[in-house]
DNA sequence: GTGAAAGCGCTAACAT
DNA sequence: ATGTTAGCGCTTTCAC
């Protein structure tokens, strides 16, 4: 953007000073006499002269900006999650460039290209759906961009990330089902390939165990496409065995959205005749109350805790040239209780 | 970030020419011998070249980057804008950054400011609830900043804006509700101060007007403060009328909210008891499946269609140096039905 | 205490 | 067809 702009030439030539002088007078250094900075700081206020980034930006080889690559913007969690990037990223002096993959893996190796050719600072990724290869990563890393993964994190051990601790939340969600009086709990599990999948799956089978209630594989049903659809007929099957679930566990939104509207269809209600709990990330973060409990994803923390981690490291590297140690954050989630009165009716 | 990157002289070096015929080779200048181009091209491929925007930005004083400001990106309706303002920006060579306003007038203005410090080539902005003062744009303006404004709008008529055709829309709606039957049509209105709240009144007055039904202020309610609490409350007064309407007109999403809950509390049934529409921009879009008929809002095309404005502003400031002329785009909602079995139980 | 000069990476006259 | 030079706005040695 040309138009207006003044810039430092313009305060020095008004002032007959250099602008090396000006500059100088701006940044508060020592050595420029209090009557020159004085007369330099109330010339910039008049003329309302503002810093060219872009020029100190190159000058310095610093964009003080970070890059964030998200599958989805219109999900309530990544949405949560940019908040808290900018929050951290602010007040440290950064800017944030958003950009969405939209869960394809082309996408996010546009983006990551596009991040590196702006130069930013350091990059938050959290992968797409489809992305199981890493040269693309990799390749970046080589180039010695910090990188920074939260929530689908690359599995590596020399790169920082922030992910939840989905298998806590997964049994405390069971345990609190156990705890209302239910026996017979169906599991309906995500897509396959994820680690989150695994982790929730452990979870629930760990409740169980400590229970001493056995697992039972004909209540746990896959859901590897994470369609609403998908979800609805899992549990049409679960609601016609002899002996039906008491609980459903929805591992995701889609599959606990499918879940309801299986069971209101069949006339039943929640929580009395079957109860459900699910993870909250897309859809029912968006609603002030979800309908049923749910397991909350702390994404503005993880937004947070993410950026403050990319910014020790490109701070350290910057400064020592040293490569930085990878660190771990796992974060907790928090048990949205709406069926309590579950148990007395169980009792 | 300084890092490896290679650079045009990295090139030129390595190849014994100079910087500048490298810069030429790379844009495929004609002037170029076919060779050279060729070994150019090569080399930059080999050594995974990609140009420095920040110097490409500070010599042509173009970022061919567009500033957005929105008032919250976890709001589906926006984050939807988004994806329609980069779906544009993105095959017009235009990089996007987003910031949020978090509905305060303070950070709208210090978006502003950091855009302009970014020298961002224009802004596509939606205004915050708060803003009623307008010196922050007005000066932007003066500095020759092209800006577009999208559905919370500055009303001037020397900016091009965007805004959906609420009148048409809640007319829709109305017509909608009365073809189906229903004759006690209550309304509940959204905060007085935004534009949208009169339109969609006026709207629903037409539509009664026009199907000879009689205004009834008793029915209309004031929902000033936008949260669900308040429809519910309004609701739940417009149950207890003697002869108490048989739809409602819920002109925001957490009036619509309370109005569901309302009824569902008071024992009703949606749409057989009373039917319900709503304007679907935060909530009920984030659910693939909306739980009543609504109005829908075309935030994509509303961000395609901003975007284009401002990027044929940017483009004809630059080379005409000419002032654009604004211009206003009205765009269609679309009525999402989902209780058309209304009719025939009404007959 | 201040100025002159160089340079971040790139491009576009202006040479040759 | 290619090289030289200057400059976008800013900072930072190095002079004085």
């Amino acid at each position: 953007m040309k138009y207006n702009q003044v810039t430092i030439k313009d305060i020095a030539r008004e002032l007959g000073i250099s602008p090396s002088t000006v500059s100088r007078a701006l940044k508060d250094h020592p050595d420029i006499s209090p009557e020159t900075k004085k007369a330099v700081n109330e010339l910039a206020e008049k003329l309302n002269y503002t810093p060219n980034i872009v020029a100190l930006s190159l000058r310095q080889s610093k964009t003080n900006t970070l890059g964030v690559i998200i599958p989805e913007i219109v999900h309530f969690f990544f949405s949560t999650v940019i908040s808290g990037i900018e929050d951290v990223a602010y007040s440290a002096g950064y800017n944030v460039i958003i950009t969405q993959s939209n869960e394809s893996l082309l996408r996010e190796k546009t983006d990551i290209k596009a991040l590196f050719n702006s130069r930013v600072d350091g990059m938050l990724i959290s992968l797409s759906r489809e992305t199981s290869t890493f040269e693309h990563i990799d390749a970046t890393l080589a180039k010695g961009v910090p990188m920074v993964f939260f929530d689908r994190v690359y599995d590596t051990p020399t790169s920082s990330k922030v992910v939840v601790d989905d298998l806590s939340g997964a049994k405390e969600a069971t345990l609190h089902l156990i705890e209302q009086g239910c026996t017979r709990i169906a599991h309906l599990e995500g897509p396959p390939n994820l680690g989150i999948t695994k982790q929730r799956l452990e979870g629930y089978i760990e409740a169980l165990n400590e229970s001493n209630i056995p697992v039972n594989k004909d209540i746990i049903m896959s859901c590897p496409l994470g369609t609403i659809e998908e979800g609805k007929s899992a549990t049409e099957a679960l609601l016609k065995m002899d002996n039906r679930p008491d609980a459903i566990f929805a591992t995701n939104d889609p599959a606990a959205m499918g879940a309801m509207q299986a069971i209101k269809e069949a006339g039943l209600k929640i929580p009395q005749d079957i109860a459900v709990v699910g993870f909250s990330n897309w859809f029912f973060g968006a609603l002030l109350e979800p309908p049923l409990t749910s397991v909350d994803q702390p994404g503005f923390e993880m937004g947070q805790e993410a950026a403050k981690l990319l910014i020790r490291q490109i701070e350290v590297k910057s400064k020592d040239n040293s490569e930085p140690v990878p660190e771990t954050k796992l974060l907790k989630t928090r048990l949205i209780i709406r069926d309590s009165s579950l148990k007395k009716g169980k009792k």
